[in-house]
DNA sequence: TTTGAGTGGTTTCATGATGAAACCAATTGA
DNA sequence: TCAATTGGTTTCATCATGAAACCACTCAAA
C-alpha cells in the first residue's frame, strides 16, 4: 500500500507525472522560469510549508531538473536553478496556462498573459503538426509502441 | 491546515493544477482520450483502488471535464466521455508525452510514440510562435497581468 | 566583535488523503 | 432463475501534508 508509481511503464505521459504529477513540483518549476532562485522565493511566492517545500527541491534536484549553485549575488546561500532538462518542461506549462487561462476563469477576472518580448504581442496558442506541417487534432492522431511490438 | 487551493490566483498554470494537478486526473483524461469510457475499463488500465477512481470521475465531471452519457452498447450502463473542455486538454499531455519520452526513458527502452494517422509518421514536437511566427524560447517571453494593473 | 535580524532549513505532531479489501446492489448472460 | 460481471460504497490502516516550533548559519550594523 504504497503511493503508486509509474516506473516501468511505456507512456511517456504516465513518466512524465510520475516525476512531476505532484501538487507542487510544476509551479516550483514555473517560478524558477520566472527567475525565482531562493529557497525563501519559492517559499514566499507559492506559501507552501517549509518542509514540504525542502522536500520537493530535493526530490526535483533528484531528478536532474533543478541544481544548486553559489548565489549569483556573492554571499554564501545557494541558489535553485533549472537544468536543461528543466527548462525543457517549458512547452507543459504553456499547455497549462492556455487550458487554465480558457476554461478557469470568469469573464473579465484578472489573469496573466505571456507575451513576445520583441513585440509585446501575446504568443500564438499551442498546435500540434504533422511532419508536413498539416495542423493535427486529437483524432488526428494514434500511438504506437517503439521498438515495435512483435 | 487543509490542502491548498490556488482558486484566487491570477496564474492560469496555478488554476491548471488546482483542478489536474493532482496524481490520476491527467492519467484518466490520457486514457479517455485513447476512448476508454466504462469505469471497468479505467479501473483495470490505471490500476487505481475504485474509491479513488470513483472519487477523481466525480472530480472531474465536477469540473466539466468529463461527462456520463448512456452506454453505447445499448446496456443500461453509463460511460465517462470527454467534455470539450476536457478534449482541450489535449495539447497538455502532448506536451508531457514529448517531456517524458525525452528525459524519462533510459536508450532503447519501449515506449509509445503518437503518429499522425494519416501519414503514418511521428508528430512533429510542439512550438511556440509569436503572432508573427517566429519560434520562441522561455526567454523570448514575459508575462504581464491583464487586464493592465494600475 | 558582539549582537540581533534574516536565511535556510529540520523536527514534531495533528490531520487529511490514499489504498486495499470487504461489502453490496443492479445488470447481464446462461 | 441463478451465477457472474459491473459499478460502485464503506471501512480501516497507513502514508503524505501542513502548521508551528526549533535550530544553525550568515550578514549587517553598532
Amino acid at each position: 500500500m504504497k503511493r503508486t508509481s509509474m516506473e516501468g511503464v511505456a507512456c511517456p505521459v504516465a513518466r512524465s507525472l510520475d516525476v512531476m504529477g505532484d501538487w507542487w513540483s510544476l509551479l516550483i518549476v514555473r517560478d524558477a522560469m520566472l527567475g525565482l532562485r531562493r529557497f525563501g522565493e519559492f517559499q514566499k511566492s507559492l506559501g507552501v510549508a517549509k518542509n514540504i517545500l525542502s522536500q520537493r527541491l530535493k526530490h526535483l534536484m533528484a531528478h536532474g531538473i533543478l541544481e544548486v549553485q553559489p548565489a549569483s549575488d556573492g554571499s554564501a546561500w545557494q541558489e535553485y536553478v533549472l537544468t536543461q532538462k528543466g527548462r525543457r518542461l517549458f512547452p507543459v506549462l504553456v499547455a497549462l496556462r492556455e487550458w487554465g487561462a480558457e476554461h478557469c476563469f470568469e469573464q473579465g477576472e484578472p489573469r496573466t498573459v505571456m507575451l513576445d518580448t520583441a513585440q509585446g504581442l501575446p504568443v500564438k496558442p499551442l498546435e500540434l503538426r504533422a511532419a508536413d506541417g498539416r495542423l493535427l487534432d486529437l483524432q488526428d492522431t494514434r500511438l504506437v509502441r517503439e521498438p515495435a511490438e512483435r
